[in-house]
RNA sequence: GGGAGUAUAGCUCAGCUGGUUCAGAGCGCCUGCCUUACAAGCAGGAGGUCACUGGUUCGAACCCUGUUACUCCCACCA
């Protein structure tokens, strides 16, 4: 069978990714195994995939398929979040642009249109992360706007209300006069604008004095209740206890005096509007001020606004400063900087609006909340997240969850009137409420429900909960066997919106968390550090670059830029880096799988001399295998380490290391035959064997590429066993084996004790390898022309008895002997303290080769002479440690030999 | 304004309990190679006053003081 020199990655990923769908390998029922359950953070229904999401899921999926491989049950559930501010502004411009305007729907007309538009455009993400490869359970594809989520977020709220946990209450919110809703504050975008601060009079009640205001919103003058100075401001102290008169309105409000004034700032007299500004509002909860509101939702001025009704806040802000300059109450007007605050969606300058919402109190959760982090029931990675998410929730608001929206679900609170009093039930559904109305109210007549919906985080707060649909049915097999989840990976921009809200219904509705751990991952930016984003065109089309390097390629280039909870500066260059290791693997198996197997097992495969040590008779490919399999011992140690401490990117690192220097580059080339030459069956063995783990080593990191490899080392394996290996098709174990199995089946190899003695052996002889290809590479000694190799044998640590065959065949080395004294016309190297010889053939550059030589010199006795300095110190000599003075006499012993060597190599050349 | 973090090779970052993993890795760069698996490759090589400062210690990239620069989070100012 032929292999093609470049690996196609499309085929192949198509190909495997329609063969696990259809096993269903991805799918996990409770049993006997141990569980490891995961999450996705559900993006927005109608998102599309962005870098980010790539980021997140690569990692839940290398950690998810590691899981499987160790042979726990593996559940990633997949899902989509309703979003429903995002998509409720979709659909708002979708109708707009057919020319409909969402005010003249009902309710009801709106969200079918809403419910069809996300049949029709939702979830096309979650179809995206298929070609990542991501190994979702799909059959368990959630929304969290579905009937299972839906009722769990009515009876959550249902429940804490009758807790007491949830109640409805007056704040002020950012209102958009533009879009008539109020939005959060995360969708408020703050701007740089140039406006003025106007400095205003406002005369002392009674009297011809006046104290100067500065303000940059004249117009909410007409809500004023009172002015503000610093109790200790001397300037103001004569005004204690007065009244001054609101310019323009005329009324009389009282001085208060409070700490929150910054006496620097314009004149350090403050006016307060508790109607339209979130502090002036707190100062008047604290003075007990009136409130009054002068805006009407859409940004024009009210009643209250006298004869400026009518007219808009910006007009009307114009209108006003003619009018008072025009009755001498203004003093000066200052160009002035400030930061204003629009609305993401509509651009509306963000009007701040008393009103009624709804509320969670959070001081029970959040104290829970806080304890199981700081306890480390949960842990962070990185832990220096628990220092900001210790501090917001030490210092948490309550959390207001209502939302002026239709797209969501809706508030289950109903009202009515009775004896003049609005009362309020809440309930599961409209008939239990009206049951609750006849029954403790007597009240047979219509009952209104609220027309807000909940916050999106009010329903993924339960998101582990629900999917295992717990909150319905606690107690269930499901949730009872999945939950608590294992490992949540998320970005660190929601940590408070989410994963402290998710660890506070873990603890209320499961009493346990919903996760042991937290992966933060960082934010990726571009190779100038700009966040990516949409306006910027800064941000790849995921979906292109998997076209472009292979989906593996692209998950290689995320994790090899990804420590956790540090951003990447994300390069294509890197899935580059990929693509050519997915193409490397690739192009391993094509050389071994072209293999001929020698038809008896012979000890060595190439059978000339060069590969029989003439001192210890170790066959090369003997040596090789045992080393080969002793560096991937100490590789799987690492990696092992790498993740439980959640370094992914090491894990890949040194696996990645494994793979391509010492498998690729040092151990096929050991056992590589000669030309022509057939393998010994041993060693072919032992070499499929351990291709087949780096594999699986692999997987967790690039599912596709591996899973081809693997199939294919499979059919080798199977081909040895059979009589006609040329017709390996017709047997049925082929058949078979293309159709059950899979990599992902397979057991993740485990780390076993390894010979530190023999790994260290090997680097000895591999510095010997490259000291005689530098000295080919620089005298342009021919690469193929075998020469002796002699070593002084004065160190005892010199040791390279196993890997002599090895050196013989990667070094191009005829013999190799130790010797007493150098021999004559020579070039030499060092290896550790020991000098190594080859003939020199040519002439060399003596000048050059005593610079070097004398460059060398003078490094070592450098060396020699600070390490003689800490020996002769006294204080060191006798505080440190044994085994740290011995060290250094060890130093100083091999600076000496190294010197000495050095002497008579420099006198021998003058 | 409050809080947290970072500074090590051209770039991105490791460096765990202070001492041979102590100055490392990957990429990039330079030199030479189309050596029959791979030029998406092979072999070899060069690059750093560990931001600056002072201290602790026999010994500091690592611990402490201060300085500078940058980043993030929270609160936002009339």
């Amino acid at each position: 069978m032929e292999i093609a020199p470049k690996y196609s990655p499309r085929e192949v990923e198509e190909k495997w990714y329609q063969f696990w769908l259809d096993k269903k390998l991805f799918h996990s029922e409770p049993d006997q195994r141990v569980p490891y359950t995961v999450v996705i953070p559900p993006p927005n229904v109608t998102g599309v995939l962005h870098m980010g999401h790539m980021l997140n899921n690569t990692i839940q999926d290398v950690l998810v398929r590691r899981a499987r491989m160790q042979g726990k049950n593996a559940c990633w559930v997949p899902g989509t979040d309703h979003a429903s501010i995002a998509t409720e502004a979709k659909v708002v411009k979708m109708l707009a642009d057919r020319g409909i305007d969402k005010s003249s729907l009902t309710r009801d007309e709106f969200m079918k249109y809403a419910w069809e538009w996300k049949e029709e455009h939702g979830g096309i993400i979650l179809k995206q992360l298929r070609r990542l490869g991501a190994s979702c359970d799909w059959d368990r594809t959630a929304f969290t706007m579905d009937d299972t989520r839906y009722e769990s977020v009515i009876r959550v709220f249902v429940d804490l209300y009758r807790k007491g946990l949830i109640y409805r209450g007056v704040r002020m919110v950012n209102w958009d006069p533009v879009a008539l809703t109020a939005v959060s504050d995360e969708e408020v975008v703050y701007k740089e604008s140039q406006s003025k601060l106007y400095y205003l009079r406002y005369y002392v009640e009674g009297e011809d004095r006046y104290i100067v205001v500065a303000t940059t919103r004249p117009e909410t003058i007409l809500g004023d209740t009172a002015v503000c100075v610093h109790p200790d401001d001397e300037r103001y102290s004569w005004l204690r206890g007065k009244r001054v008169i609101v310019p323009s309105v005329g009324r009389s409000v009282p001085i208060i005096m409070d700490e929150y004034v910054d006496r620097e700032f314009g004149t350090g007299a403050l006016k307060i509007t508790p109607a339209h500004d979130i502090n002036d509002y707190a100062l008047g909860l604290k003075y007990g001020l009136e409130s009054i509101d002068i805006f009407n939702d859409n940004g024009t001025l009210n009643a209250h606004g006298s004869s400026y009704a009518g007219l808009d806040r910006f007009a009307c802000r114009k209108q006003i400063m003619r009018d008072l300059e025009a009755a001498g109450l203004v003093e000066k007007t200052e160009d002035y900087t400030n930061k204003v605050g629009h609305s993401e969606r509509t651009d509306a300058v963000i009007e701040p609006k008393l009103s009624a919402q709804w509320f969670v109190r959070m001081e029970g959760l959040a104290k829970r909340a806080l304890e199981v982090v700081e306890d480390d029931t949960i842990r962070f990675h990185p832990a220096k997240f628990k220092n900001s998410y210790r501090h917001w929730l030490e210092n948490i608001k309550d959390w207001c969850i209502s939302r002026q929206l239709w797209w969501g679900q809706r508030i289950p609170a109903w009202y009515f009137e009775k004896e003049g009093r609005t009362e309020t039930i809440v309930a599961l559904d409209e008939a239990e409420a009206r049951t609750i109305a006849r029954e403790q109210y007597a009240y047979t007549g219509d009952l209104r429900q609220d027309e807000d919906v909940l916050d999106t985080w009010f329903s993924s707060w339960l998101w582990p909960i629900s999917l295992f649909d717990g909150i319905r049915h606690p107690g269930n097999p499901e949730i009872n066997y999945y939950y608590p989840t294992a490992d949540l990976i998320t970005a660190p921009d929601i940590i408070f919106f989410w994963v402290a809200r998710m660890i506070m219904a873990g603890e209320e509705y499961m009493d346990k968390v919903p996760f042991h751990n937290v992966y933060f991952t960082g934010i990726v930016r571009d190779k100038l550090g700009r966040k990516m984003s949409k306006s910027l065109g800064n941000s790849p089309d995921p979906i292109s670059l998997i076209d472009r390097y292979g989906a593996d390629g692209v998950r290689m280039g995320m994790l090899l830029t990804a420590p956790a909870g540090n951003d990447l500066p994300f390069d294509e260059a890197v899935c580059e880096q990929g693509r050519n290791f997915s193409n490397k693997l690739w192009n391993a198996l094509r050389l071994v799988s072209g293999w001929k197997v020698a038809s008896e097992t012979i000890s060595n495969s190439s059978s000339s001399d060069t590969s029989r040590t003439s001192s210890t008779n170790i066959p090369s490919n003997e040596s090789a295998v045992q080393w080969m399999e002793q560096r991937m011992a100490q590789v799987l140690e690492e990696v092992e380490r790498d993740f439980d401490q959640y370094r992914l990117s090491e894990a890949l690192m040194a696996t990645y290391k494994l793979a391509w220097d010492d498998f690729c580059s040092w151990y096929l080339e050991m056992v590589k035959p000669a030309h022509g030459e057939p393998i010994d069956r041993t060693t072919y063995e032992a070499t499929l064997s351990i291709f087949t783990r780096l594999m699986l080593m692999l997987h967790p990191f690039m599912p596709f590429v591996t899973e081809e490899i693997w199939h294919q080392l499979e059919v080798e394996k199977l081909k040895l066993k059979i009589d006609n290996p040329d017709k390996v098709e017709e047997y049925p174990q082929f058949s078979i084996l293309n159709s059950q199995f899979s990599i992902m089946n397979q057991r993740m190899p485990q780390s076993v004790y390894y010979d530190q003695r023999l790994l260290d052996e090997f680097d000895t002889a591999r510095e010997v390898i490259a000291g005689v290809r530098n000295l080919r590479n620089t005298r342009g000694l021919s690469p193929r022309e075998p020469l002796p190799l002699t070593y002084l044998a004065t160190d005892s640590r010199f040791c390279i008895s196993h890997f002599e065959g090895i050196i013989r065949k990667l070094g191009g080395i005829s013999s190799i002997a130790a010797a007493d004294a150098k021999p004559a016309g020579s070039l030499s190297f060092m290896v550790g303290t020991t000098e190594c010889f080859v003939p020199m053939s040519q002439s060399v550059d003596k000048e050059a080769e005593l610079k070097k030589l004398r460059d060398d010199l003078n490094y070592y006795e450098g060396f020699l002479a600070s390490v003689m300095k800490k020996l002769s110190n006294e204080k060191f000599v006798s505080g440190a440690p044994a085994a740290v003075v011995e060290k250094e006499r060890n130093k100083q012993r091999d600076a000496e030999t190294k010197i000495s060597a050095l002497k008579a190599q420099i006198s021998a050349l003058e």
